[in-house]
DNA sequence: CTGAAAGCGCTTACAG
DNA sequence: CTGAAAGCGCTTACAG
């Protein structure tokens, strides 16, 4: 039972003798079966299974000119990876999908220059069909370049335009704003008078539409909304931790923090806790996420669920539509309301 | 400026026309450069600069044989992944070291059958040229079929010998016994008399040395050892939970905890603050890994840092050695004591 | 040190 | 519906 040797693997040509056809027969079969005779398909089954026959990828990229295969590109800074749960969902996410149509993922990161310079080498070479992008800043060089070469691009989250440059970027994104806006409504409906919130940067999506969001409300409902009342975060928990110290510091009767991620919202407790606030009675706190970190310590959070599996089950839809030659298309998904314990 | 047409991109002929030099002349030089005059490389070289060759990866393999790339595979159940920051650690460590080969991950995950099926037949068809293997629990039947293949695998971990078959399985990782044992002398020689632990699954190398660890410390500094003070985990927060608050109930006066994993360790402190124990001060609680988890919270952890850089070069430098024709080997790396509030 | 040639395994018009 | 043939872009003995 060695079974060390790796021997030639059979090929569509073993395939072809072993069921007595051409290996033209045996390609058309392999690539959708047009214009095989119910017979032939037959005698191919068998031939395939006889043998164990695998496709060549290698050799059929070469002629087709299509790598089968997608990239999943990360262009944050590394640390972000391991931070922030939501990548780890993404990625698991487009990996599953993908498979599912027997395609691999190509984990590539550019953090550095150097790491940008390699990856859009091997992406302009043509080695993955299309890229799913993950980076929730704009004006990201490596997604400005990759437009500039027609390759196929769907990112995560909705590209903030810049010059008009990234707007016809395909993406996928959870409706932000109007998860903020259900966040401060629910605040708001259970008493709520002064409501704070901790954004995150202005340069993502999501520290844009989700501080709108929780204005929007603030302001139909005739309570404060005044720049005393923002902080912004970079979405970790320690900056998370330090904006909410600030609004205490700058709003002591503070009743209630929106904080714009689950992580950012640990923080927030850590602070509230340090400054002797129990959470929710004296202040409540609403996340944003519905990540790991929601459930992670106590309380468990209220947050606002983005729908994670469907938007890596979309990313991965939308570019599988392009690399077909679809137009550019945008996605947003809604999500929903969590109830806990912090709000 | 358009940018979308992708013309078709040049080939080595195309170098081999504008250099002046045949195509072997070409490959030559892209292969290592041997038996090439440095006039025909110097020209070759301004070619590929004017041309912005790239070479077609799938037109290499083909007729080499290899793939050029690597499959990082994960086969526990997928929420490890999300609940476990040392797979991220892991993979993005991997991704770098990798790409400073040029060579691209294929991230796959083989969680239910059908993707364990999946994986073996895209693995075993010469679609990667090995795997990096993730998977703490040992009798993984991906593992055990991978390695009838004969195809390069290195694992991460000690892999536990079922049968002997897994037994000849390259790996690499920290020692987990030693480091199981500093983290009990640390206790010891802080005034700890009472030290419990909660221990990982014992179908995992880490549930078992370091236990191991745990009870040697012990028995040589003549402190009880026996089995009211082991509880076991699963490495998830919950777990280290649920196990503390066992142990408490057995022995409600231990006055330290060693915890198999920081995540657990994180659980056992919420267990301890339930109880009304203050940390350090009444309890002392050591972690294990070095994870984010160690300081995503307070009080922050005294753990054993896992040296999971190193692991991840390691394991791609011992499988691009095995690629190469070398023979498996098992490499074990020393761990560190980081001493911060628990204990 | 160099070029001409064979061939890796597949797909796809093309002619029947 | 089917087969014979060309060709994808590269590497590697081989002969010089």
């Amino acid at each position: 039972m060695s079974g060390g040797e790796r021997r030639r693997p059979p090929t569509i040509h073993d395939v072809a003798r072993e069921a007595g056809v051409s290996r033209g027969t045996v390609s058309r079969f392999l690539n959708g079966g047009h214009n095989v005779s119910p017979a032939a398909a037959d005698a191919v089954r068998a031939a395939i299974r006889r043998t164990g026959y695998v496709v060549n990828r290698h050799a059929r990229s070469l002629i087709t000119g299509r790598s089968d295969s997608v990239a999943f590109l990360l262009t944050e800074p590394q640390e972000k990876l391991f931070e922030d749960p939501n990548f780890n969902v993404l990625l698991r996410g487009c990996t599953q999908a993908l498979a599912a149509h027997d395609i691999p993922l190509l984990l590539m990161i550019a953090g550095t220059p150097a790491e940008r310079r390699r990856v859009i080498r091997y992406v302009t070479a043509g080695h993955v069909d299309g890229v799913l992008l993950v980076s929730s800043h704009t004006g990201d060089p490596v997604a400005e370049h990759l437009l500039g070469t027609g390759i196929p691009v769907v990112a995560s989250g909705k590209p903030i335009d810049r010059q008009g440059r990234t707007a016809r970027l395909a993406h996928v994104a959870a409706d932000d704003r109007a998860g903020a806006r259900e966040m401060v409504r629910h605040l708001v409906s259970t008493g709520r008078r002064t409501i704070a919130t901790v954004a995150g940067p202005p340069d993502t999506p999501g520290g844009v539409e989700r501080l709108a969001g929780w204005r929007e409300v603030l302001v139909e409902a005739g309570l404060p909304a005044g720049d005393e009342l923002v902080a912004h975060g970079d979405y970790s928990r320690g900056s998370g931790e330090r904006a909410t110290a600030e609004l205490l510091d700058r709003v002591p009767d503070l009743d209630a923090v929106f904080v714009a991620s689950d992580l950012m919202a640990r923080g927030a407790l850590a602070a509230l806790e340090r400054a002797g606030r129990r959470v929710p009675r004296d202040v409540a706190v609403g996340g944003f996420d519905d990540s790991p970190a929601a459930v992670s310590g106590l309380p468990e959070l209220t947050t606002i669920r983005q729908p994670w599996d469907r938007i890596s089950s979309e990313m991965v839809r939308v570019l599988l539509a392009l690399i077909g030659g679809e137009e550019p298309s945008a996605v947003v998904l809604p999500t929903e309301l969590v109830v806990r314990e912090s709000a």
